[in-house]
DNA sequence: CTCGGATATGTTATGATATAACATCTATTC
DNA sequence: GAATAGATGTTATATCATAACATATCCGAG
């Protein structure tokens, strides 16, 4: 199993073989697709792509732009219906606050989520703190 | 200074009375803009009194809906601008995952908010827990 | 293999949320 | 009461997301 050496818990380190590290992502992708019996489809692929083409967050318009970048004329709906699919895997997550998808750092392991988002530079940390949970189990009683 | 005695600070009891609460919220509100030199103007007040109108969080065009209920004409501009100023002021919150707003329950108190949104009803609780912060701090190195 | 259902994609239209740009009004200060 | 800053009015448009229905592809059962 491709395990995520190249796919750290914290902010990325700037200076990051990133080709690497998306390579490694797309890997685990396959592999949590296989054990999962979920069709990483081509088109989808390439949506997942797009999202890991970078660390920073990307607007579904965006992978559409990308995606199109070449004469394609693929339409949003595609695109948010492999958002979709991505996310029910656990292979990318939504930033509300952004309104925008990034490529998930511990797909394939069970994990709460929290992310941490930088308002210069939008560069997201995700974090698996037990200590929020734990609050949300206190306040739900 | 009027405090928040009926303001708590987790998921509102539903046997509550809401009138005296979302009184106390805007009592509140006059009390933080005197002391902040924010003009609470007619219109900004009654777009405070739309979102304690209800505990749930409501969106900007309900908000809107709302106001024009007996046939004004007010635009979105004018509450996406009093939503802007109650931000600024720390009397509502935007919760981006469902894009709407609610009223802050710590209004005139610092404070660090998380909230606990419930899936099923949308009910929400505002928490101010400092195991997060403190997380935050760690990953920001 | 081929039929049939499930899954995926294509296509068009529209809904929902939010902001830009500029005009006008109002309040406050001097 | 004129200047200025702040607030609101108005129109248009940007941005993000989904509905609804048609078509294509995959894949297992027979």
């Amino acid at each position: 199993m491709p395990r995520a050496a190249a796919v750290p818990h914290d902010f990325p380190d700037p200076h990051h073989d990133h080709a690497v590290c998306g390579a490694a992502a797309m890997a685990e992708a396959d592999h949590v697709c296989r054990k999962r019996n979920a069709r990483l489809t081509a088109f989808r692929r390439r949506v997942l792509e797009a999202i890991w083409a970078d660390h920073a967050p990307i607007g579904a318009y965006d992978i559409l732009a990308r995606l199109n970048a070449h004469g394609e004329r693929n339409a949003p709906m595609a695109v948010y219906r492999a958002l979709e699919f991505l996310m029910e895997n656990g292979l990318v997550h939504r930033l509300s606050s952004l309104n925008a998808y990034i490529g998930c750092r511990h797909a394939g392991r069970a994990h709460t989520g929290q992310f941490l988002i930088c308002t210069r530079c939008n560069s997201v940390a995700e974090l698996t703190s037990d200590a929020v949970h734990n609050s949300v189990e206190r306040a739900a009683k």
